[in-house]
DNA sequence: ATCAATGCAAAGGTTTTGCAAAAAT
DNA sequence: ATTTTTGCAAAACCTTTGCATTGAT
């Protein structure tokens, strides 16, 4: 079970095992997909759990980025959210996302293209990569639909 | 001159052409590589046009995006940045950055490799991608060189 | 029993906004 | 003359912090 997992992490750490950081988890791990901010972990929780602060979902965040369980995003609308890392053994196979900037949907998606890159920017600046981002702006299929009849002036 | 295309730009959507755009601008390009925030520009034109407003800043660093003159980074430390957008013909050819998570130092480099990424997103999915960024982290060769005698175990 | 974690409220820092004055068309 | 833009200050906003209390080991 992931939980028994998280709470050996936790321990091993000498951090100690709360029901708020175990909440904290589970909410952001029964959304898949989502990007959450911490204002809507703290909605969520707030569900299970009324008395939880909004503090404590912030610091709880931030172990939790630290123990790379969950991942740091952010679409530049003002807001730092957060996913469910994929905690494998090479943690570096990030996945990516596409944002519309028609309707801000945002599709993720998987890819290790990188790798070139990475190599490349070792063998020239000796630069050891760690980890990946990648963001792509554009227009989903249906805004595309949508818009086309209309104008595509607007694509600029 | 680059400054006249400005003008024009401004002018084709009804904005107006006023020394506090001019200058912000000009900041901003004669400080190529770096990584403006708001308050930084606002002290750089303050030196040469010491009434200017930091709201003034924030209003035209928004138009200028908008007009896709400057582009939008942020490396999360809690700043929102910009440097000046190569405008060309095809405006996707961004450079990307690394960001070492030791000192802080941002690498800038070329590279077009995201063209079959963004292709196959746009078979599979629909979507247009007309932009993208690409954010690296890990360790510069200095800070690999400076930690590497002392303890690996801290590179994780 | 000890030490970390929580909740609350206050503070912090960046960015936005309201509005009258100034500037551009 | 009209309409946008500016500057200032205040507000809004997300996030962090101080501190006494609660909870975990």
């Amino acid at each position: 079970m992931e939980q028994e997992r998280f709470k050996e992490v936790l321990r091993e750490r000498g951090l100690k095992v709360t029901n708020q950081r175990l909440l904290v988890l589970e909410t952001i791990a029964s959304h898949p997909g989502e990007h959450l901010t911490a204002e809507e972990i703290y909605e969520l929780a707030k569900e299970q759990y009324p008395e939880i602060g909004l503090a404590t979902i912030y610091r709880t965040v931030q172990v939790l980025v630290e123990l790379n369980v969950i991942d740091k995003v952010s679409f530049d609308d003002g807001f730092v959210r957060y996913e469910l890392g994929n905690a494998k053994a090479d943690s570096r196979h990030h996945h990516h996302h596409a944002i519309c900037q028609e309707c801000g949907r945002v599709l993720a998606f998987e890819g290790d293209l990188l790798e070139t890159l990475e190599q490349a920017l070792y063998d020239t600046m000796g630069f050891v990569v760690t980890d990946h981002e990648v963001k792509l702006t554009g227009y989903c299929r249906d805004c595309i639909k949508r818009k086309g009849q209309e104008n595509m002036e607007e694509f600029n």
